[in-house]
DNA sequence: GCAGACTTGGAAAACGCTTTCCTGGAGGTC
DNA sequence: GACCTCCAGGAAAGCGTTTTCCAAGTCTGC
């Protein structure tokens, strides 16, 4: 292994120096110095410790990210939005995925404090259940204390920046928009009632219709992915429309109807919410809520990393996309 | 920020006794020593320096993971199995993206070499320049002479421990299947000719349609990803059956026909490489050759994990799974 | 009881950097 | 030419752990 002193001493020059050259300062270094220790880094094949000079100096170039689920676009398109940011800033992140255990993102907020990254992003739903709340905000706490930054992307509950999906204004206007086609009679296929982002559509979606004086649509709880919405549309009858609080329900709801001979949107309207990249091609295309999915991951760690005193809230508002998946009724 | 030595102090013992009680060693400590220091550190909020453990032990916790796109799905896939596994052995990982970029690609692996990450994965495909491969392996060899783990999945080129998707065979496969449907006039929808995934691809669909003495495939290059798709399909004419190298192409093609008017599978027969999950529910559903994505980026972790002297190479199979977006003709 | 073997706790030397001082010399001013 | 200011370079003190020695007790077996 190679070390900042090995290097110093093949070019004849003191620690100091080398440091200075190869790991950025502001002290000037004299141009025969300095080309003698890169020549000298460059032939012993010299590589930074980067634990040695994290600790030396107190920080990191390491930002930390943690997400529910990887295989969800969702979360994989904020993450790379997030990404594209620290490359520009020459940061590595450090990623996590909890699989939606409140419990393993609080660990992972204390290994990274532990870390000592520059910043860390949470990416997802809060959940109703106050005390992992309370807990992680805890831990929050003691990693800002020394210094941390944080952003979220979800609700605004830790006290942090963070950059809002508004959930319930979306699913309002894409009740609305429904409305709007016509559709009197509708089921919502809804997540886990214990995650908000789901309870706050399914909220957004409830209160317009009850606000436009249509009949309580039917609430149909299923796990948050493809199968929760396959699973819950086997039972949304009798309704015209069904809207399922992810695309990625909704591609199961889809599916669930192809299997039953139901067609869509002729049969049954659907819609999603997102607007995943990935399933833009689909077959009806989905009719959904535009989420800038990569702008939001990458505006939250802007906030994180430009410290300003008191945490900010941007609210980022969903666009109604309607496409062939849902019809205007006659 | 509270160190190892407030909390030694706090519970009255040494700062030997209080690493070896807080961060794991073989050493025993006196139950009543132990509990004052698991109480101080709890009470101080104690969390461990990760980069001062880093720089004593010499080793880290981390590990590298360097993907091409973290959107493209079939990435997003193979780096959750091996999260999971990073996960199930307590290492962190840090993750970055090349977008297809070989010189970020060895930018990371020297980063992630002064990180002195404990393993570093490199998943995606190599190019077809020898250069780029040669300068990558130079900087993995200097990270491997100073006892980095590494492994790929991809291309074995690498003198790496390498999980190696059977490309070639799992387009002769799909090639033979096709056939077997009776098709005669193919287009393959190759992706960009200087990365080797596709075009081993490309050249084990041709081989096969060859062996069966069937006529030359129309080769369209476009980009590797759903517009590539989408553009090089709008040249396919004259054909009954179009492999695209990805179901992301597969994707694009597809939508390329829809927008023409030209019915898959009644008209021409389409079929992808890869199974993306989240493609599953696609209209017409896909026929392609399924790679066990999770599974081989969990593969190629443990295999960097376990040490052996010499670099291992596991083939894996693909399964071709027709589907509905392919038809036998009359 | 006592030599020897274990065991437990502590002092202190790394680990590889960064950065604060300090020093000596070069350049400027009167 | 004396004085002052600047600046490049180096010595050395951290940064917060781990781990190697030592020393002092505690057992064990006879």
């Amino acid at each position: 292994m190679v070390t900042l002193e090995d290097v110093a001493r093949h070019a004849g020059v003191s620690l100091a120096t080398a440091s200075r050259v190869l790991n950025g300062s502001t002290r000037q270094v004299g141009a025969s110095l300095r080309a003698k220790v890169e020549l000298s880094a460059s032939e012993l094949g010299y590589r930074t410790n980067v634990a040695a000079q994290t600790l030396a100096r107190g920080a990191s170039n390491v930002i930390g990210l943690v997400v529910h689920d990887l295989i969800d676009p969702y979360f994989a398109a904020i993450a790379d939005g997030a990404m594209r940011v620290a490359e520009s800033q020459g940061l590595m992140v450090m990623m996590g995925t909890t699989h939606r255990d409140p419990s393993r993102e609080i660990a992972y907020v204390s290994t990274l404090n532990a870390q000592r990254v520059r910043a860390v992003l949470l990416v997802g739903s809060r959940v109703a259940d106050p005390e992992p709340t309370r807990r992680l905000r805890e831990e929050l706490d003691r990693y800002r204390e020394t210094g941390g930054r944080v952003a979220c992307v979800g609700q605004d509950l830790l006290g942090t920046d963070t950059v809002v999906p508004d959930n319930r204004a979306g699913a309002a206007a894409l009740a609305r928009a429904l409305a709007g086609l016509g559709h009197r009679k509708f089921a919502v296929l809804a997540g886990p009632d214990w995650l908000l982002a789901p309870r706050d559509r399914v909220a957004g979606f409830v209160g317009a219709l009850e606000e436009l004086g249509l009949p309580e649509p039917l609430v149909l709880y299923g796990s948050f992915d493809r199968e929760g919405g396959y699973a819950a549309a086997t039972q949304a009858t009798g309704v015209t429309c069904v809207f399922a609080v992810t695309d990625v329900m909704a591609v199961g709801a889809l599916a669930s109807f192809r299997d039953r001979g139901v067609r869509v949107p002729e049969d049954v309207s659907v819609a999603g919410f997102d607007d995943i990249f990935t399933l833009r091609d689909l077959v009806p295309a989905l009719s959904t809520v535009r989420l800038p999915l990569p702008q939001m991951g990458a505006r939250a760690l802007e906030l994180a990393l430009d410290a300003t005193g008191e945490a900010r809230a941007e609210t980022v508002a969903g666009e109604v996309i309607l496409r062939e998946s849902t019809r205007a009724l006659d």
